[in-house]
RNA sequence: GGCGCUAUAGCCAAGUGGUAAGGCAGAGGUCUGCAAAACCUCGAUUCCCCGGUUCAAAUCCGGGUGGCGCCUCCA
């Protein structure tokens, strides 16, 4: 498949090291607070990366990282840690917020069918892997202590910058408010390995280490666990586009300089989701998690539609109007699919393997997922039979995990039981599977009315019902209603 | 200020030199007492602007303009 590479702006031939299997590390939340949908796009983004690897044949080996530590709000020797701030908003430890809000990651990735990496490792694990690694680039002069901490020093590097192409310079420094220049680092650029001399005096987890009790640096955390479960050699390295720089571009320098050599192959980076204002962020705007989504009635799934419709290293915007435009298409394209009828004919295999390869094509051109809905449409429209298309449709869901398949079934015997329902006897049957015998009575005046040929009745009937909120639909021999 | 990404119909969006996919919304029609659903038909002489290369450019090159991101924790 092609992928393009952040690290060579270029798309490329995939070719892992091992045939066998492919090494895939992903950065994992900073657990201080709930994911919001714009961090989840990633995530969903990441799921189909992993998917489709396995559905094209390889064995992947897939690691997150759990950020449950030493996140400062700056890079500096100032701000706060994010998740002590968490914790004392909450009045609670840092490892229960930890593991509070570890929970609620996960819950909201099976929501939106994000498959859990083989491998999730919490920073906090893995103390030795770091000092470990620090211990060697003050060995070999990488690295420096200065003013209580331990700093990688960039300029013994021949290259530092990977993602783009900054003079040191040109780098503004300190230029949001509160934010100062730390005087330690021998260069602009030179980033925490090790914290000793933190400025906050309650800092809840400390460990010993060769520089005195403390806590790791951020960047140090990724190429420790990275190395920890993957080894020496890792394939793919996935995150959002603003992690680029300075985070990856960091873990690049402390891995290669620890190594000796190349350490990670392709770089797979997750543009934002935006609203009309820009970037979507926790402390800006309405704070859109799944939960919120599901409270104003979307189906998660809705929105792993919405973002596979887009690609991944395009931004997208969000808006309730763009998200209303992904409920319609997804209600429609299910209700294709619940129309199809899984006894119709027999599997036809030369139909399925060319639906099969446009999909495949899609998604090997850089994982362009629009395109792998596009082939959904396709098979829709296709000339096969109904089972070799719903063969496909589970085949393609492999991969895009929109239940396709198993939402149509239950579409399928709902329809199936009001249609049942209605042949036996006038029925009034609520689509959420609701008693409501007010709705009953009316709808079967409606009835009468309608019988009487008293249309201006009937009508009356209906706009009263729709003033309670419901609405109403003829099927035959019955009503179906639902509240809106 | 520097660096990077991006610009296609009302909206989302494909397209990587050969004459603009697909989806949503909208319009007309069929069917329904009327609706809804379903089905059929319809949409960019043109791809932000200006130059250039080419038989041929939305696609390549140069120069503008707008949007977004990063440089500070963020997916």
């Amino acid at each position: 498949m092609k992928l393009y590479n952040s690290a060579t702006r270029t798309r490329e031939d995939f070719v892992p090291n091992s045939p066998d299997i492919v090494k895939m590390y992903t950065c994992g939340p900073t657990v201080y607070h709930f994911a919001h949908i714009g961090n989840l796009r990633s995530y969903i983004m990441e799921d189909i990366l992993e998917k489709y690897l396995r559905y094209a044949g390889y064995n992947v080996k897939r690691v997150m990282n759990i950020t449950d530590v030493g996140h400062l709000t700056s890079d500096a020797d100032e701000g706060e840690d994010k998740m002590l701030k968490g914790a004392k908003r909450e009045n609670k430890t840092v490892m229960d917020i930890a593991r509070f809000y570890t929970d609620a990651f996960f819950a909201d990735c099976a929501k939106l069918n994000i498959k859990r990496p083989d491998v999730v490792e919490p920073a906090t694990e893995c103390i030795d892997e770091y000092i470990k690694i620090i211990s060697k680039l003050m060995e070999t002069g990488h690295a420096y202590f200065a003013g209580g901490n331990v700093y990688f020093d960039t300029s013994k590097l021949e290259k530092y910058y990977i993602f783009n192409d900054h003079d040191e310079e040109d780098l503004a420094v300190g230029v949001r408010e509160g934010v100062e220049e730390d005087t330690n680092k021998r260069n602009k650029n030179d980033f925490v390995l090790w914290f000793t001399k933190s400025k906050f005096e309650d800092q809840a987890l400390k460990w010993d280490s060769p520089w005195g009790v403390g806590y790791p640096g951020w960047h140090i955390e990724c190429s420790g666990i990275s190395m920890k479960h993957l080894g020496e050699d890792l394939d793919i390295h996935c995150g959002g586009i603003d992690n680029a720089f300075p985070h990856h571009t960091n873990e690049i320098a402390q891995s290669e300089s620890y190594l000796g050599h190349k350490w990670c192959n392709y770089w797979m980076h997750v543009h934002h989701l935006n609203t009309n204002d820009g970037k979507m962020s926790k402390s800006k705007g309405e704070f859109l998690t799944v939960s919120l989504l599901e409270e104003k009635g979307y189906d998660p799934l809705v929105y792993r539609f919405f973002c596979l419709q887009s690609h991944y290293r395009k931004a997208l915007v969000f808006s309730w109007e763009n998200l209303d435009n992904a409920v319609a298409a997804f209600g429609k394209l299910i209700a294709k699919i619940a129309a199809l009828d899984p006894k119709a004919g027999e599997l036809d295999e030369t139909a399925f393997s060319a639906m099969k390869e446009k999909f495949s094509a899609a998604l090997d051109n850089d994982l362009n997922t629009s395109l792998a809905v596009t082939a959904v449409y396709d098979v829709l429209k296709a000339k096969t039979t109904d089972v070799t298309k719903l063969a496909a449709l589970a085949d393609f869901d492999k991969v895009l995990s929109l239940n396709l398949v198993e939402k149509a079934a239950v579409k399928r015997e709902a329809d199936a039981k009001a249609k049942a329902a209605a042949a036996a006897s006038f029925a009034v049957i609520s689509e959420a599977g609701e008693e409501n015998a007010e709705v009953e009575a009316l709808c079967l005046a409606r009835r009468d009315a309608k019988k009487a040929k008293d249309f201006a009745e009937a009508d009356r009937i209906r706009d009263q019902l729709k003033a309670m909120g419901i609405e109403i639909t003829d099927i035959p021999n019955g009503v179906k209603w639902n509240r809106v």
